[in-house]
DNA sequence: GAAAAGTAGTTGAAAGTTCAACGTTTTCCA
DNA sequence: TGGAAAACGTTGAACTTTCAACTACTTTTC
């Protein structure tokens, strides 16, 4: 992307600028209240998003690579990050018979009680940090905008 | 916030989960596309926000606590990443006569050439990854939604 | 005007993340 | 069928971020 832009830079009106830094600002603000709401169940953001994967896939389990596309995570900090996970005793893992390379994530018990207990009280942040502020007509606004967002990134990629 | 949801919880319907996951989701793609396209400059977006404070504030120069705010970093933070931008050259230090706890970064003549380098490339990425996808009616749902999402949060700030 | 409380900024250690390299197993295809 | 290439997942090292403690200075309070 760099030397791409030898004609003017086409900077950005005070109405684009307002939309854009609103928007980045309160994203970083809500991850931040998230996560910290969160921390009541001794859970970060991405333990939740593991968790929750799991407790939806069938059995419970779930191939490492998978869940680390479904979680948005690089295989390597999924690996590192199961690692802590076994250690608290949510996940446990567990060697695919079909494929010897392979190797499921399985959510414990104990997994289960925390993901079950941590869930009301996310999602309930969710509510009242967010969704709150969306009328019906926002919310179909928002899925719409940020549906665009994600088609054109899969579009063009970044390169790295 | 735990145990403050002894009712059923109120779970997210479809519409409502839809709206916040592509939203989240797309919000963290569109980071990652961000941050990868600075690279070509070896600049990461904390890095970026940095300079581009820095390069708006009288004479370049701005306290490091003032500067932590407005770049929404940490203290500590703030303090390590610059020496490693000191090392690089971008900027130096230099201690406030008025207050002697005090420390200005100061931007250097590298660290002005180093944000007008990527700066056109920058703004540019934020419009084709982003703006771009945003007519003005969206631009302005999107600047009235974040902005009561801001406002929700100083009224309702996290506990940590 | 001195002690207490608060603010500015840094530090080192711990925890988390990225990156490149690696061993193992599977897939591809000539 | 055999060998190259690709995929799975892990690892250790480098780097980044957080956390709590700390020094140094300033402001408040009585």
């Amino acid at each position: 992307m760099a030397g791409q832009n030898a004609t003017t830079p086409r900077w950005l009106n005070p109405v684009e600028m307002k939309a854009w830094r609103r928007y980045i600002i309160a994203s970083r603000r809500l991850l931040e209240a998230l996560d910290s709401d969160l921390e009541d169940h001794e859970l970060s953001m991405a333990d939740y998003e593991v968790l929750a994967q799991l407790s939806d896939a069938p059995e419970r389990k779930m191939r490492m690579s998978e869940l680390a596309d479904v979680a948005m995570l690089s295989r390597s900090r999924l690996s590192h990050r199961i690692k802590v996970m076994e250690k608290a005793g949510w996940v446990k893992r567990e060697a695919c018979p079909d494929d010897k390379r392979g190797y499921f994530a399985v959510m414990t018990a104990k997994g289960w009680k925390a993901i079950v207990a941590a869930a009301p009280d996310h999602v309930e942040s969710v509510r009242t940090r967010f969704l709150d502020h969306l009328s019906k007509e926002d919310q179909r606004v928002l899925s719409e905008i940020f549906e665009r967002v994600t088609d054109s990134l899969k579009e063009n990629p970044p390169t790295e």
